[in-house]
DNA sequence: TTAGGGTTAG
C-alpha cells in the first residue's frame, strides 16, 4: 500500500488474530510505527479469541505502563479475559482500576460485568440499575444465574423477559431455559417452553439441540431424549454425553456401549464426561468386564474415572479388587472414591472395609452426614446396635446429626406431606391397606422383614427415633405410589431414595409387574421386575 | 480498525 496508516495496520492485527495466526498478528502489531488505543483493543481481543486470556492481561499492564488510556471496549475484553479464566481476583480489581478510571459504562461494559461478578446479587442489582438492556443483557443474567445452580431465578427471568413488547428471547436464551428445565425436572413446563419456541420461531442451534437432550434426560424421557437425537442434523461430544449420561441413569449399559461405537464412527472424540457416563453405565448395569475394557481404553483416567471403577467392582461385589484398586492407584484418592467403596461395602455388608473408608471420609469430610449414616446402616445390618449408637453419639457430638422433618412428594400436580408418625393423610386408611398388603407378600415370598420392612414394629425408642423418621413417613408415600401406579412420583423436597424405600420399591416393581419411575435429587431411578436402574444389590 | 450472552457427568 502506498499509504500505509494506523486503520491499516490494525485492521492487519485484528484479521489475523481472527484467523488464529497470532504470532503473525503480534508481530504486524510490534511492528507497527504508531498505535492507537483500538490497535492494542484488536490485539487484547486476539489474545481472548485465542484462549489466552493470560497474555491478554499481561498486554494490558503493558498498556497501563505505556500510558495508553483505556476505552470502554479495552475494558470489556480485559473483563471478558476474566471471565474466562474465572479469576475473580483480577475481576475484583479490575471493577476497582475500573471506577478509579471514571470511564462511562456503557451497555457492553455492563454486560461483561454481569458475566464477571461471581457474585449473583451485585450482578442482578447492576441488571437492575441498567436503563437499557438488550438480548444479550438478559441472556447474560439468566445464564449467570443458571451458572450458579439457580435454575429457577433463571426461569423466572426468562418468563419477565417474555412478557416484554420490544425484548424476543433468541436460541441461547432457550438454550439456558432448557438446561434450567432439566437441571430442574420440570418436564411439564419443559415442553411448554418447547411449544413457546415452536410458537415463536426461534430457531434452535446445536446447545439449544443439546439442552433438549439434556432434559428429556434428565426428567427421565429417554425417548424423547434419542428422538432428539437422532433428529438433529448434527451431534457434538455434548449431544452424545447428555444422552449417555440419562442412558446410564436408567440402567442401560448395553444402548450406551453402542452410543460409544457410534461417536467414534462419527469421528467424535470422547472426553472425560462421556468416559464418567459409560462408566456409570456399566456399573449400573452390572457390566464389569465390558466397564474395565472401557476403562483401558482411556489415554488419561482422572481420579473420577478410578472412583467409577471402585464402584463398578465395589456394586458387582467384588469389593476386595475394589480396595486394590484404590491401593495402587497413582493418584491420592479424594472423597468420591472412599464413597464408592463404603456404598459397596454397605450392599455387601463388609464391616471391616466400610469402617476403612468411613474413617478415611470422616476426615476428609467430617460435615457430611450422609457417610454416618451409611456406616450406621452397615453396622445395624450386622445388628452391632452398640455400635451404631456409638456414632449416632458421635454425630451429636460434630453436630452433623440432622433429623428430617418432613417430605413432600408431588404427583398429579398435588403436594402431599408426609412426617414421622403422621396419621392425618386424607387416604390415610387405604395407604395402611396397601402397606400391610405388600409386607404380607413380602414376607411371603421370603423376605425379611426386619429393618428392611415398612411395616417393622418399632421396638425401643432409639431405634424408633432412628427407623421412623426414615422407614416410615417413606412407606407412607411409597403406599400411595402404589395405588398411584403409573403416576411419576416427584420428590420435592428432603426425601432421598434410602436404603429402605430402595427396598421397597423393589418390591412393588416386582410384585405389580410394573415399572416405577421416581424422581430422587432430580434424578430419575427406574424400577422394574425388582431391580434399580442404579443397580443396588440388596 | 476494537468490545458483551448459551449446552454435558458421578
Amino acid at each position: 500500500m502506498p499509504e500505509r496508516n494506523v486503520v491499516s495496520w490494525t485492521v492487519m492485527v485484528s484479521g489475523l488474530a481472527k484467523l488464529g495466526e497470532l504470532e503473525e498478528a503480534k508481530r504486524v502489531f510490534e511492528s507497527m510505527p504508531e498505535r492507537s488505543v483500538v490497535s492494542w483493543n484488536a490485539m487484547l481481543s486476539g489474545y481472548v479469541q485465542n484462549d489466552l486470556p493470560e497474555e491478554c492481561l499481561l498486554l494490558f499492564n503493558e498498556m497501563l505502563n505505556l500510558g495508553v488510556r483505556p476505552n470502554e471496549s479495552t475494558w470489556v475484553t480485559v473483563i471478558s479475559a476474566c471471565a474466562s479464566k474465572g479469576d475473580f481476583q483480577v475481576a475484583r480489581s479490575l471493577v476497582h482500576q475500573l471506577q478509579k478510571s471514571r470511564v462511562n459504562l456503557n451497555i457492553y461494559v455492563k454486560t461483561a460485568l454481569i458475566d464477571i461478578e461471581g457474585d449473583v446479587q451485585s450482578a442482578n442489582e447492576l441488571f437492575n440499575r441498567m436503563q437499557t438492556k438488550d438480548v444479550i443483557s438478559w441472556n447474560t443474567m439468566i445464564s449467570g444465574y443458571a451458572q450458579h445452580g439457580q435454575w429457577t431465578q433463571a426461569i423466572e427471568l426468562f418468563k419477565e423477559m417474555s412478557t416484554l413488547k420490544d425484548m424476543k428471547p433468541d436460541t441461547v436464551t432457550m438454550s439456558s431455559v432448557i438446561a434450567a428445565c432439566g437441571h430442574l425436572g420440570i418436564l411439564e413446563f419443559g415442553r411448554w417452553v418447547v411449544d413457546y419456541i415452536a410458537e415463536n420461531q426461534i430457531g434452535l442451534n446445536l446447545s439449544g439441540y443439546n439442552s433438549l437432550i439434556f432434559m428429556y434426560s434428565r426428567c427421565g424421557s429417554l425417548e424423547e431424549a434419542k428422538r432428539v437425537f437422532e433428529e438433529m442434523p448434527k451431534r457434538d461430544v455434548f449431544s452424545y454425553n447428555s444422552l449417555i449420561s440419562g442412558l446410564a441413569a436408567n440402567g442401560d449399559g448395553l444402548e450406551v456401549l453402542k452410543l460409544l461405537m457410534k461417536m467414534k464412527n462419527e469421528l467424535i472424540e470422547p472426553d472425560a464426561i462421556t468416559f464418567i457416563g459409560i462408566l456409570t453405565a456399566c456399573s449400573h448395569s452390572g457390566l464389569v468386564d465390558e466397564g474395565l475394557t472401557v476403562f483401558e481404553t482411556i489415554k488419561c483416567p482422572t481420579i473420577d474415572h478410578c472412583a467409577c471403577i471402585v464402584d463398578l467392582l465395589g456394586r458387582a461385589g467384588r469389593i476386595d479388587d475394589a480396595k486394590r484398586m484404590i491401593d495402587e492407584m497413582p493418584m491420592r484418592p479424594h472423597s468420591g472414591v472412599y464413597g464408592a467403596l463404603l456404598n459397596a461395602s454397605r450392599i455387601h455388608k463388609c464391616v471391616d472395609l466400610g469402617e476403612f473408608a468411613a474413617q478415611e471420609l470422616f476426615e476428609l469430610e467430617p460435615e457430611n452426614s450422609g457417610n454416618y449414616i451409611l456406616l450406621s446402616n452397615i453396622y445395624a445390618s450386622d445388628r452391632r446396635w452398640e455400635d451404631v449408637e456409638k456414632l449416632r453419639k458421635m454425630m451429636r457430638e460434630r453436630g452433623v446429626l440432622k433429623m428430617v422433618g418432613a417430605s413432600w412428594l408431588e404427583f398429579h400436580g398435588k403436594i402431599h406431606r408426609f412426617v414421622a408418625g403422621d396419621r392425618s393423610h386424607c387416604q390415610l386408611d387405604e395407604i395402611y391397606r396397601v402397606l400391610e398388603d405388600v409386607g404380607n407378600r413380602m414376607r411371603a415370598m421370603g423376605y425379611i422383614a426386619d429393618r428392611n420392612c415398612v411395616l417393622r414394629d418399632v421396638e425401643d425408642e432409639e431405634k424408633e427415633e432412628m427407623l421412623r423418621a426414615h422407614s416410615e413417613k417413606l412407606a407412607v408415600g411409597f403406599a400411595l405410589l402404589v395405588m398411584e401406579m403409573g403416576a411419576v412420583i416427584r420428590v420435592v423436597k428432603n426425601l432421598r431414595i434410602c436404603e429402605d424405600c430402595h427396598l421397597f420399591i423393589k418390591m412393588v416393581s416386582k410384585l405389580e409387574g410394573r415399572v416405577i419411575m421416581v424422581r430422587d435429587n432430580n434424578r430419575f431411578h427406574c424400577f422394574k421386575d425388582g431391580k434399580c436402574s442404579c443397580n443396588d444389590y440388596w
